[in-house]
RNA sequence: GGGCCUGUAGCUCAGGUGGUUAGAGCGUACGCCUGAUAAGCGUAAGGUCGAUGGUUCGAGUCCAUCCAGGCCCA
């Protein structure tokens, strides 16, 4: 005020400039403004006009892994929808028809469990419920939730057909998942093979392992041993060529001792023992034959009994078995049990096979005798070791055939002689006689030398608390080395496959090749209600499975029309079967099949189907988990029916942290709900903090993490307000490129630059970079380089001005340009941004801003580089000018720059470099540097030396120049204002 | 316990084939502006590159072991 001329009051000529005009907030709200932009997109049909504007553009596929309909959507969920979001958003505008059906999983045994506690709740029991009412609560339950997620996604901003997405309960998908089921039966890779599972007695059911709960439970335990049979050659010769000399005398002698002695195993299941058809042994561990040396007179273990055992646990097994005293004779290595069998401790009772010994790594020495009895039918390690040897047992003349020793209600089957019709476990849930009378047996075949109790944990039902047994079940096998005829194996064909696939990250591919690898058959049956059953029919007498067209089409046919409910209805089997065949001969199968062969089955009866969409997909995307589960499973499905992949590419994100990098637990209470992260913030921070984040490995969240996003989001709302306000003021001009100041065609080559930045990291879904990158270009190259300098001349200039139009198209294409490329990411933001640019037209129908390549001038951005060098040593001699407080303002500084190096200073000389660093003006001197001037290290030749603008303070402009008054019509202005405000004036005037 | 993966400033990320004082943005502190104003500009602080050993003239980058964390198995 002091400064002012009080005489004549200056006018206020802010309402001439160019100044930013809009009504684009500062503060999105984005809460309450997206909920917004989804009804505007529901109203136009965005999906449906999607398809049609792009209609005959080249097909883009990412095929949706379906979410399991039950309950709200995760953190997890919301990732990967958003991820998918990007991948189909970003391929739409890189000018693909990228179509995307979202999917969801409805059969299973979470649904199952849902509904069957509903009935509970009404006091039914689900053994009451008619099977296909049963069905139908769950076909209701899924229904539900699926509608529940689908909002939720579409509130995250995803578009995709979520009128008619794809659901594996939908009549013509149950059709679909049996049609291809039956290509595996007709195609011979299903047989029926069997499988230990635990089962409940009192209820008569199969249990999964979240259906059992571990209670202590009082176990009887036997130290067994089992007579050696035979040692083959190559065992004894594996001996001979030991640690010792060959044929040595203590060799023999070492033979001698085994061949007398006995493996000992120890267990807590004695009732298994008839199922008993192998002893496993560590292959780490360290063995020996013991002798007994003394021994109380009636004791079962008798002084010079000799006995094999693992070293660290013979002290034990000894106490065990009231053994007073023994000595160690010999090392057994395991290289010699590897040919070592055994007979049945009951053999002469039925029990008349061999049992061999098998290495297995589940053995181990801290508890028990180091050998591990081995009941394939009672157990899933017994059941692993003994399948992996199958090959090998079946050339040693051993029926790998796993018996079928209990029956569905807990009693001993023909499978177990001289047990036949003992329970196991009685109805009620109680121990039956089965433990004793094996126990029993095996004191009088003198083949029992402990015995005892133990309190340990063991596996109930959680729903009758009763406990349950391993029991071996006919089960269906899709087989993974079986010659498909062509002499390729289902699983050399997905080895294959994996090679082929395009994997991101790259490491995935391993992973998946490991797990395919080693897998064993698929079993495919579940022993469950709620999903599509295994439609085959198996002849009684011959175990047959039936191969015919005609009844599979009927099949197809009828779940198509009225869904797989078909196959349990009143008299379907004659139905099926038709005239040709007797169903009192063909056993209709009513296992259901494992829900992942229904997800496995998506491409076929989702991509394949469906006329808009095409096999295979391009890509599938899921969490790392997917690598055992749908990557997996759709690559068996696919290569048993079709001989590839169903995708060319596979994408795989991590798994979502809570901000210390620990696993989110609601024990912790550190999750965070996208629903609240929507509430607070709005879809387009999460989907921020998606962009921003390397996906393919784990990712963190948590309120600082938030917040940052947030900041971030704000900065780069300001820039793009900042242009929009600029933009209300463009009158449209399009100067010829060569006629434009260097600074914009620096900034046009820029976005040439970008162009392909962006648009190769939108093809290698390298989301992280495009976000990064072109923050930093907003903020670092935008804001607070290329606006920063021409402010003066957009809200100054003349609006004839070739500079300020220049200005205002290099704006408008920068604005283009960095709008489009985030809308993938940031729709909601950018839908406002472009309609506040008075686009009629959602972005969505856009395609990325169109660049021009010639553009590009990579010796211009080069000289840039070095004036922006300079431009550093200029900002730093204000900022200790500012701290002096001998200038305020840049404007008020007259920088004087000496440059030694002739040519830089030539590059200087030759751009306004007094706009560059927004100084009044600027004096250039060729020279030495000043050593009382400001210096950088890192600039080194160049120095500036500050002094205070001359001139006069243009009222307008607030630049120093000595033409101020030059035009007497506007005295308090400088000759660039005067002549723009007479510019303005003449226009209002006329 | 096994397979695969990750660990660089407070936060999010860059750092081809090992080579000068490890970079960016955001945030923070301080300053400036008050014509992008619950904004804009500038300056600065901030890292034993998870730890330890090794290979090498030289390692964030290679090897080994360990620690922490994740997914999938057991």
């Amino acid at each position: 005020m002091s400064d002012a001329p009080a005489s004549e009051a200056t006018r206020d000529y802010s309402d001439t400039l160019f100044l930013p005009k809009t009504d684009f907030p500062m503060r999105a709200g984005l809460p309450k403004q997206e909920p917004g932009w989804i009804r505007s997109w529901t109203d136009l049909d965005l999906y449906h006009a999607l398809r049609k504007e792009s209609a005959g553009r080249e097909k883009f596929i990412l095929h949706d892994g379906p979410p399991y309909a039950n309950g709200h959507i995760h953190i997890g969920t919301a990732l990967n929808k958003i991820l998918k979001d990007f991948v189909v958003r970003s391929h739409q505008m890189l000018g693909y028809d990228a179509n995307y059906v979202p999917g969801w999983d409805c059969h299973g045994l979470p649904i199952e469990w849902k509904v069957e506690e509903n009935f509970r709740a009404e006091g039914r029991s689900k053994d009451a419920i008619p099977v296909n009412e049963f069905r139908r609560e769950c076909r209701e339950f899924a229904q539900k939730w699926l509608a529940v997620q689908k909002a939720e996604f579409q509130r995250l901003g995803v578009v995709g057909d979520f009128d008619d997405p794809y659901l594996t309960m939908s009549y013509p998908a149950e059709a679909g998942i049996a049609r291809e089921l039956m290509k595996f039966a007709t195609s011979d890779q299903l047989y029926r093979g069997s499988k230990p599972v635990m089962w409940s007695v009192v209820e008569r059911t199969a249990l999964a392992e979240a259906e059992v709960e571990y209670h202590d439970y009082q176990s009887d335990t036997v130290l067994v041993a089992f007579k050696i049979a035979n040692i083959d050659t190559k065992a004894i010769n594996a001996l001979r060529d030991g640690p010792s000399e060959p044929g040595t005398e203590e060799d023999e002698k070492v033979l001698t001792d085994l061949l007398e002695a006995r493996v000992v195993i120890w267990t807590t299941t004695p009732w298994t023992l008839p199922g008993n058809r192998a002893i496993s042994y560590g292959p780490g561990i360290s063995y020996g034959v013991y002798e007994v040396t003394a021994a109380p007179a009636e004791n079962w273990a008798k002084p010079g009994d000799r006995f094999l055992l693992a070293d660290s646990l013979a002290e034990e097994v000894f106490k065990e078995a009231r053994v007073e005293a023994y000595e160690r004779r010999d090392d057994v290595p395991t290289s010699v049990l590897a040919g070592v069998t055994a007979h049945h401790p009951l053999a002469g009772r039925g029990y008349e096979f061999t049992v061999p010994l098998l290495p297995g790594d589940h053995v181990t020495d801290d508890a028990g005798t180091g050998f591990v009895h081995t009941a394939p039918g009672h157990g899933v390690e017994d059941f692993e070791v003994w399948m992996e040897n199958k090959r090998d047992l079946e050339a040693a003349g051993i029926d790998p055939t796993i018996p079928y020793t209990v029956g569905a209600d807990g009693k001993y089957t023909k499978d177990a002689p001289g047990f036949e019709g003992l329970s196991v476990i009685t109805d009620e849930g109680k121990k039956g006689e089965a433990n004793k009378a094996v126990i029993d047996a095996l004191t009088e075949a003198g083949a029992l030398i402990g015995r005892g109790r133990l309190k340990h944990q063991y596996p109930h039902s959680w729903r009758s608390k009763k406990p349950v047994i391993f029991r071996n079940t006919p089960q269906w096998f899709i087989a993974m080395d079986k010659d498909l005829g062509d002499g390729s194996t289902l699983r050399s064909r997905a080895l294959n496959a994996i090679d082929r696939t395009q994997f991101v990250p790259a490491s995935g591919q391993n992973r998946l090749r490991g797990m395919i690898e080693h897998r064993p058959d698929w079993v495919v049956s579940r022993q469950r209600a709620w999903g599509v059953p295994i439609t085959v029919f198996v002849n009684k007498n011959t175990g047959e499975i039936l191969k015919d067209e005609a009844v599979n089409a009927r099949i197809g046919a009828a779940f198509e029309a009225e869904g797989a409910d078909a196959w349990f209805e009143e008299g379907a089997a004659a139905r099926f079967l038709g005239e040709a065949y007797d169903p009192a001969v063909w056993e209709k199968v009513d296992d259901i099949l494992d829900v992942w062969f229904d997800s496995g089955s998506t491409h076929a009866f989702c991509l394949e189907q469906r006329p808009d969409l095409k096999w295979p997909a391009d890509v599938y995307l899921e969490g790392s988990d997917q690598h055992r589960g749908w990557f997996h499973s759709s690559l068996l499905e696919s290569c048993g029916t079709r001989g590839r992949a169903p995708y060319d590419a596979v994408i795989t994100h991590g798994f979502t942290m809570a901000e210390d990098g620990r696993k989110m637990s609601k024990s912790l209470g550190n999750t965070i709900a996208p629903q609240n992260i929507i509430d607070q913030y709005g879809a387009d921070i999460l989907r921020l903090w998606v962009a921003s984040q390397d996906y393919t490995d784990d990712q963190r969240i948590g309120k600082e993490i938030l917040k940052g996003v947030a900041d971030a989001y704000r900065k780069l709302r300001n820039s793009i307000r900042w242009m929009l306000g600029t933009l209300a003021h463009d009158s449209g001009e399009t100067p010829g490129f060569a006629t434009m100041p260097e600074l914009e065609r620096l900034m046009l080559h820029r976005l040439a630059v970008l162009d392909g930045e962006v648009r190769e990291a939108y093809r290698r879904y390298d989301y992280g970079h495009v976000a990064h990158t072109l923050m930093n270009f907003a903020n670092v190259e935008l804001s607070a380089f290329y606006f920063d300098i021409r402010k003066d001349a957009l809200y100054c200039d003349a609006p004839s001005s070739p500079r300020r139009h220049a200005a205002l198209f290099t704006v408008r294409t920068l604005f283009d340009a960095l709008v489009t490329w985030l809308a993938p990411l940031l729709p909601f933001t950018m839908e406002e941004s472009w309609a506040a640019r008075g686009h009629e037209r959602s972005i969505n129908f856009a395609l990325f801003a169109t660049i021009d390549p010639a553009w590009r001038d990579d010796a211009l951005a080069e000289k840039w580089e070095k004036v922006r060098r300079v431009r550093r040593v200029v900002t730093g001699a204000l900022e200790v000018e500012r701290r002096e407080k001998r200038i305020r303002g840049s404007l008020e500084a007259h920088p004087v720059v000496t440059i030694a190096d002739p040519a830089l200073l030539a590059v200087v000389e030759g751009v306004d470099f007094a706009d560059v660093v927004i100084t009044s003006a600027v004096t250039l001197v060729a020279g030495e540097p000043d050593p009382a001037a400001f210096a950088l290290p890192e600039v080194p030749g160049v120095s500036a030396a500050v002094h205070h603008a001359e001139g006069t303070r243009c009222a307008r402009s607030w630049r120093y120049t000595s033409d101020v008054g030059s035009d007497p019509r506007y005295p308090d202005l400088s000759a660039r204002d005067a002549a723009a405000m007479a510019e303005i004036d003449g226009a209002a005037a006329a």
